[in-house]
DNA sequence: GGGGTCATGTAATAGGTTACATGATTCT
DNA sequence: AGAATCATGTAACCTATTACATGACCCC
């Protein structure tokens, strides 16, 4: 099932879904989804939407419709979704939510290797880390409540709520983590210092 | 801060992390990683590996030490981790554990264009989702037991406890999001139904 | 009317994945 | 002894990011 689509970039993704409702040319996609705030939810530089509009032309999901001059401004090239390019963007979408993917967070990889680390330090560092998720979670929250009594219905933000259930998994983890390994009899933590000193690590660093 | 490293790839953390141990060769590191089952928690496919090592040689973090020759096999570089690698893998590590990154998992971008599916639809989708959800749980929850039962601390595997603290952290907002739209009545179902009346999309798709 | 910034795009470079290649070992 | 698989690496090909370029508009 997870088909092995001609063009990955989710960037694609968000350009597709703007061509359904009306054509325009990569520059007006670059503003739209920079003023919609969708460069918080999809990476997104200006370089790569020129990219995936060719890839998205090459695979024939959009197609050159008119280039049309306004002003003296350069020619602009206004692309189209095409039929197969509405059923792929169909599929995408149905598939983004109905199977979860495996993805590799940064987190996830310092913490298969975390044994690396002392102990002691670590500690500190995720002490550290949860006051900055829980900084994160004060920014979004009140960026969807300044939207929101702007007027705008909270489920334009849903893929906030989501990141605000994101990060407050994750910060019950690390909670329990920390418990786990501060005290130094902690049975985590004694565990862990004992194999640090089997592998002759500095309990310094 | 979050500064500019040379080397961004997460592979290259994992290479550094195993020659803090001991001198390797490329093929061993790769045979390591996959044993270790590192490959759930870091993208890694071979080919990937030699572009690293490449990579972790030009910045200076490993040297080519000896060139060794077992039986008849091919000649084999292996790498030794010089100071500055070090220094590079302990300081990388900090900031993995101390610092959330913003990432983009594809989940979020189709939340954030999820008005372009009907909302009916949806609800089907999210709850095959959560299905899927539960049964990754349980494989990850059953994964760690079974290897606990063969010895192994769960200090081990606490990348794995922060999976699954995620996965509970999205159960817990796809149920929340599936009651907001299930009723036809429901405010936000509402709103999203004439949200898409206006922009004229066919309610069946 | 000159200095910023907006509008619009192309080109150069670096990063990552897939495919290919080849001798060694093991299995039947 | 031929087939399958392991061991080991290189090369070709995409993808993505950064840098460069250039005319228009706007402000003082």
């Amino acid at each position: 099932m997870a088909s092995k689509r001609k063009v990955r970039n989710l960037l694609a993704l968000a350009v597709m879904s703007y061509l359904t409702h009306r054509p325009m040319h990569p520059y007006e996609l670059s503003r739209t989804l920079r003023t919609n705030g969708d460069d918080r939810s999809i990476k997104f530089n200006h370089g790569s939407l020129y990219m995936v509009v060719g890839q998205l032309e090459r695979a024939g999901f959009v197609a050159a419709q008119e280039t049309s001059r306004e002003g003296q401004r350069p020619e602009r090239t206004v692309y189209a979704l095409t039929d197969d390019g509405r059923r792929e963007h169909a599929e995408w979408m149905r598939e983004l939510v109905s199977e979860p993917q495996h993805e590799y967070p940064g987190f996830v990889a310092a913490l298969s290797l975390i044994g690396a680390l002392a102990p002691a330090d670590v500690v500190e560092l995720l002490q550290t880390r949860l006051a900055r998720l829980q900084g994160q979670r004060a920014e979004i929250r009140a960026l969807v409540d300044e939207t929101v009594g702007n007027g705008v219905h909270p489920l334009f933000l849903v893929e906030e709520e989501y990141r605000i259930a994101q990060i407050d998994g994750e910060i019950g983890f690390v909670g329990d983590f920390l418990e786990r390994i501060a005290d130094p009899n902690a049975d985590w933590r004694r565990t862990w210092d004992a194999m640090r000193a089997q592998t002759g690590e500095d309990p310094s660093q």
